[in-house]
DNA sequence: TGTTAAATAATAATAAATATCATTTAGTAA
DNA sequence: TTACTAAATGATATTTATTATTATTTAACA
C-alpha cells in the first residue's frame, strides 16, 4: 500500500500495519491475532480501529474474509489457491494446485448464468496434530454403532 | 431421523422439523430462515432452541454449517458437490461435478500429513440476478482507476 | 402409566461487531 | 511551512448474534 491511491483514503500507521501484518502471515489470521500482532508496534491501537480497517480493507478488494468453524479469519493472499481445513481443530492451510485451479476453471466455463472469476478448492479432513493427540485418547471401544437417520 | 437411534438422544417435534426443514431446502438457509420455516408448522418455538438444535445436529454430523460473507448458513445435503457464490449479494447455489470431485480427490491423496476424508470447491462471481442490476445503475464513468497497492 | 433424563420456552447473560462522537492526523494546497 | 479539512482514530455506547440458565414439558422406556 503506498501514498499513490484514489483520493478519500488514508495511508494511516494502523492500517499500513494492519495489512502488513495479514501479508507477513499467511496463516489466516482471527481479528484478535491481527490486533495482538499490530499492537507489538502500535500499543495503543483500538480494537475498533482494527475491525473498522479489516472491513475496509475487505470492501477495498485489499483483503479477503474467510470462516473457519464459525470463526472469521483474513488473509492477504489473491494468488489463487487451496486450503487444507481441519475438521477437529478449524485450522487452515494454504495448498497450491496450478492444475486444480486450471481445471476448476475449465469446468467453470461451461456454467451458465453464473459469472465466474476466480475458484478455490476446500480439503477437509484432519491435521497432523489432531490426528497425533487423538492417538493417545480413545482407546477405540467396541460395538460403538454411528448415528442412523 | 427415525425413532431408532442412539440412546440419549429425543426426537422431539421441534427437532425433527428442523432437520425436515433444510432437508427440504437446499437453498442454505439462514439461522432465521430456518426459524421462520420450522414457525410455519410449530408455531410457539423458541429461536434458541432452534439455535441450539443447529449446533446439537451439526456436532451430530446431520447438518453441516457454511458461511458466506459473514453470514451463517446450513444445509442436509451430504453428497459431496461444489458451489457458486456470488461476491456480490452472498447467494449461494449448489454445483455438482463428478469429475472435479473426482480430480480434486486424486489430488488429494497426494498431500502429506494431512488426511482428507472430503473436498468441495468454491466458484466466486457475480449471479445472474445481480448482473442484471448492475446493467440498470452504474453508467460506468471513464478515467476511473482502481485501487493501487 | 409412571419415571426420568433430555429438550423446550422464556429470558438473562455474554460475545462479536458496529455506531457514535470528540479528537487527531494524512493529504493537499496556499 | 503552515493551515485547512475530510478521513480516521480511540474510547465507549449500542446493537446483534449466540449461548447460558432455569422452571416446565415431553420423548423414551420399563
Ligand atoms: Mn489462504
Ligand atoms: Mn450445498
Ligand atoms: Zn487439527
Ligand atoms: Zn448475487
Amino acid at each position: 500500500m503506498k501514498p499513490t491511491d484514489k483520493a478519500g483514503m488514508k495511508y494511516t500507521n494502523q492500517r499500513v500495519e494492519i495489512l502488513a501484518f495479514l501479508r507477513e502471515h499467511d496463516g489466516h489470521p482471527t481479528v484478535d491475532e491481527v490486533y495482538d500482532g499490530v499492537r507489538q508496534k502500535l500499543t495503543r491501537i483500538s480494537k475498533a480501529t482494527v475491525y473498522k480497517n479489516l472491513k475496509f480493507l475487505t470492501e477495498k478488494g485489499l483483503l479477503e474474509e474467510v470462516n473457519v468453524k464459525g470463526v472469521s479469519r483474513f488473509e492477504a493472499n489473491f494468488i489463487p489457491h487451496h486450503h487444507l481445513i481441519c475438521r477437529e481443530c478449524g485450522s487452515m492451510e494454504d495448498f497450491n494446485s496450478e492444475q486444480l485451479l486450471d481445471y476448476s476453471m475449465k469446468i467453470a466455463e461451461e456454467i451458465e448464468g453464473f459469472t465466474i472469476v476466480s475458484t478455490s478448492t476446500n480439503f477437509y479432513g484432519i491435521c497432523k496434530k489432531c490426528k497425533e493427540s487423538k492417538k493417545s485418547e480413545e482407546p477405540k471401544k467396541s460395538g460403538e454403532s454411528e448415528d442412523e437417520i
